[in-house]
DNA sequence: GCCAACGTTGGC
DNA sequence: GCCAACGTTGGC
């Protein structure tokens, strides 16, 4: 699960403890949260758009899909009006705090293993904020890559 | 801040 | 249904 960090840091999220994953705004990605995240499923935290963009921890899934009601917010950015209550185009999930790790695995350091070279996050031109993650590339990244 | 790679919109 | 124009994402 990407996120800038400077609107929603593993920190933040740290003070926090639960938070929904609102604003997700893309259908690939939104079909990933809606149909494929499912309670006590654990996730990735990614600081996108940072310096250095990487994995900075995990968390977990602790409210499966619902509808994003900010769509329905018109003072919200991400209003949508082509999401109503009757029927929802956007949907999230809650997730909660799990582990930050001691330093952030950029980008950078993903792509240069060849065993996650087919990871769907170091593709070029990749650019879903939700994807999902292959278990043999997690058990690579958690035996070798966290600290 | 640049810009490549995508995704979406809307005219036709 | 095509595709040009536009908007966004996100690495660098």
């Amino acid at each position: 699960m990407k996120c800038e960090p400077n609107v929603y840091s593993i920190d933040d999220l740290i003070k926090d403890g639960v938070t929904q994953w609102e604003g997700v705004r893309n259908y690939q990605a939104r079909n990933f949260m809606r149909d494929r995240m499912k309670i006590g499923d654990i996730a990735f935290f990614y600081h996108s758009n940072s310096k250095p963009s990487g994995i900075i921890g995990l968390c977990e899934v602790c409210k499966e899909s619902y509808p994003d009601y900010f769509a329905w917010d018109e003072s919200s950015k991400y209003c949508d009006p082509k999401s109503s209550k009757e029927n929802p185009r956007w949907f999230m999930v809650d997730v909660k705090f799990k582990q930050k790790f001691r330093s952030l695995i950029s980008l950078k350091e993903l792509k240069e293993h060849e065993a996650l070279s087919d990871m769907m996050v170091v593709q070029k031109g990749s650019r879903l904020s939700i994807n999902p993650v292959e278990k043999k590339h997690v058990d690579y990244i958690m035996e070798n890559l966290v600290s």
